[in-house]
Formats: structure tokens, sequence, C-alpha cells
DNA sequence: TGACATCAAACTGTTGACATTTAACGTTCA
DNA sequence: TGAACGTTAAATGTCAACAGTTTGATGTCA
């Protein structure tokens, strides 16, 4: 736990988080009090509380008196969820084209050129922190905090639902980067069509990356689990 | 603390929510662990773990070792809310005609008729606890349980936002049931709206309540304040 | 061999106490 | 008089220990 946070279950909280979006700790996992507490050198207090915040964000889900597991999500919740990230497009296209500063796609910019130098080097960690990075600073050109909140809430559970498909260890390099690259492709039609300055264009473009992803994540899911279906809620 | 729960914090955690949306514990406010523990009669630890809960449900915001407050909403933030509500309209309204169980209406005018009754009593109390099941069941009638979390997550913050307004220690009874009485006659529309199985008149009349909810609270605000502007994160 | 009962280890839920920081009060000095 | 300073009380952050429950293993009996 090398960051430096105002206390130690933000400390905590932080770090499980890089843990489970990391592929780390994969859904179905349990989270052992005791022994995180070991592990970190902190006493189960902060990892408690730290679990409280990371339930309320329904990354975790708590069962009275067994503990604390990492999220499942099922094809009918991601459905949900991407449903719901489609619907916001319109909302965000208003928002960025009305509200975004100077400089604004340049910032996006840089974030597409570190992915795509990160797809040419192989890496296949550093992809999702910049992915979140580019959506972080996509959500702010809106102005709306909470729609940026709401927004990274369903692409966090939407990770969930991705590592599931490429779980650690069964890890198709080939597999990822693929989609890494096609998604990135995706990225790049977003700035273009900011800089055209229309909020319907922009919609579209945003909707057709919504839906583009989750033909990808389904495609990977169904080639990960040969028709079987994750359930959430149930323990590994 | 009645209620029957699997553990501490939760039953604090239902506790605490009651005492904000009811009005005990107004914006502005901190809330004092210690003071707390000892008037529930339980340690610090599940005081702690709840207004974690509550702070990742952005209902109370926590500064480091300084405490927690109950979160003021500004006119800025409401406005942020409203249009996301309204934007999920459609969504909503979709998920609910082609999901809707039977008997579904049945369920929403007993809640709007008990609001009634309340109305007639002159009852303030119940009305959010009425309103916000109305909502509960209206969400869960897309079949979409994020986002009924969603929605019913900016509902609850605009709770907050309305308190401002109608504060206990002003509270003017007249002003509130006209509240009430407005906000239920857009319930019976929109009962009427399902029962017409057009999703498009749906939409148009949960587009309709949310327009007519954001003028009467921003009304309700401007007569609070005269001109003043409450800002978030202030302390009282 | 399999199902069931018993028991022990492990883990969660909760508490009370200690350490450090903040905030308020009173004092002193210009 | 007022502003700066030091002191003190209170509140948060953290921890270690205890109690009760769950879980897994062991052993027994049909």
């Amino acid at each position: 736990m090398l960051n430096r946070a105002p206390n130690l279950a933000t400390q905590v909280l932080t770090d499980l988080e890089r843990r489970i979006y990391g592929g780390a700790i994969p859904p179905g996992t349990k989270v052992n009090e005791s022994h995180l507490a070991a592990e970190l050198g902190v006493s189960r207090g902060p990892i408690r509380e730290a679990c409280r915040s990371l339930e309320s964000e329904r990354i975790i889900e708590a069962f009275p008196q067994r503990g604390s597991f990492v999220r499942r999500i099922s094809v009918k919740e991601a459905t949900d969820l991407f449903a719901i990230r489609e619907e916001l497009s319109d909302i965000i296209a208003r928002g960025i084209t009305d509200n975004a500063p100077a400089g604004f796609t340049d910032r996006l910019q840089i974030c597409v050129d570190e992915m795509n130098a990160g797809i040419s080097t192989g890496d296949l960690e550093g992809f999702f922190p910049a992915n979140l990075q580019f959506h972080k600073i996509l959500l702010s050109g809106t102005g709306n905090a909470r729609l940026e909140d709401i927004f990274l809430g369903l692409f966090k559970e939407l990770r969930l639902f991705r590592i599931q498909s490429f779980l650690p260890e069964r890890h198709f390099p080939d597999r990822v980067l693929a989609y890494n690259t096609e998604s990135n492709r995706g990225h790049e039609l977003i700035i273009t069509a900011i800089r055209s300055g229309s909020a319907e264009t922009l919609a579209g473009a945003l909707r057709q990356q919504v839906q583009d992803s989750r033909e990808r994540s389904f495609r990977a899911f169904a080639r990960s689990t040969g028709g079987g279906e994750a359930s959430a809620g149930e323990v590994a």
C-alpha cells in the first residue's frame, strides 16, 4: 500500500479497487478481513470500512456472518447496465457540446495515444486504468458531477463482467489485445465527433461505442463459458 | 433503534437514513460518532461503517480528521440531478411497458391512496416514505435493478435539497401540504399513462412529473432563501 | 460406502481503550 | 481593544481482544 491518503480506510479502498479491477481478486472471490489486514499491516477496522464503501458501490456483496465477495455480474445484469449506459449518451453529448472547456479533445487524445502505446508494447495491465481515465475526462466535460459518478459506476461494474471473460488464469493475451485495439478505435471516433461540435453526432458516436462494447463483451463472455451462465450472488 | 437487521451497522444505517430524510438531521449537520453511539447504545465501529455507506451514497460528506456532515445540495447540483432523472424517463417508460407484471398499477394506486389519506389527515411525516415506496414499486416495474438503484439514489439526494427549503424549524405546514398535493396529482397521471400501454405516453408523463417537481422545488427553495444560495460542502 | 453427528478451527461482529489531530477557550501582549 | 499564542477538552483514527456463528474436518454408525 504505497499510496498516501488521509486515512487507512481510503488507502485500503484504493488498494482493493486496484486489485479487483486488475483481476487479482476475480469475481466470486471472498475478501478475508483478517488475511487482508495482516497483509496490509493494518487492523480490521479500516478493512471493514473499505468493504462497506465497495458494497455501496456494488463492487462487492456482503452476506451476514459469512463475509464479502467480489460480485459476479450476470448476462442479464450486464444487459441492464449497457442499456442504462447507452441511454445516457444523449445527455452526455449535450453536456459536452455545451460545456466542454478549451483543449478538451487534446486531453482525450493524449489518453488515446497512451492506450495505443500500451497496445503496441503489449501492455495489458495498463489499458483499463487509461480507459477509465479517458472516460473520467470525457464525463467531466459534461460539467455534471453526478452524471460522471453514475457513468463511472456503470463502467466499473461492467469491468467486472469483462474480467469474468478474461480471467487472469486463462488470460488470452491476443484476444485482450484485439479487444483493446477495437475499443480504442471507438475512442478516436468519439474525439472526432466532439470536434464536429454536433451533439447529435456525438450522441451517435457514444451510442455506437456502447453497442460495440456490448457486442465485444458478450462475444468474449460466450467464448469463455461456451454457453454457460454466470450468476450474481453465488459464492465461489 | 427498533428495527431488526443482520448487523448493527445496517441498523444504524437505516436509523440514520430515517432521521436524515425525516429532517431530524438537516443538511449541514455534523454526525458525531460518539454521541450517536451513546444514543443508540452501540460502539463507534458500526457507526463508522454506516457513515461509510452513506458517504458512498452521497448522503453525507466526510472530511478527514473533522467528521461527517449531512450534505447540502446546491441549486446547480439539484439542476444536474433533475436533468439526469428526466433523461431516464424514456428507458423507465420502455421498461415498464415491456416488463411490468399484472396488478402493477393497482399496487401503485394503493400508494397514491395512502398518500392522499395522509394529505387529508394533515400527516406531513409520512409523505416522503410513501412517495419513496411509490417510486420503488414504479422502478421495480422496469425489471432493471440497477436502474432502480440509480433512480432512487437521485430521488433521495433531491429529498435533501427539498429539506433545505422546508427545514423543520421553519416548517410551513400549509406549503408542504400544497406541495404534496400537487406531487400526488402527478402520480395519478403516471398511473393513467401506464394503463394506456403506450411507452411514449408514459415517458411524457414521467418527464412532466420531473419538470413539475423541479419547478416546485426551486420555487420553494427561492422562497426559503430569498435569493440566497446554499452551497455543498460547507459546514454548519 | 455414504450419510450424519460432533467437534475444532476460522472468521465475522462488536467492543473498549489508546493516540493523534482538531477546535475552542482563555490568556497574554502589543 | 484586538490579535496572536498556548492550553485544554473533544472528536476522529486506529488497534487489539472477546463473543458468537459459520464452516470444514473428523469420526461414527447404519
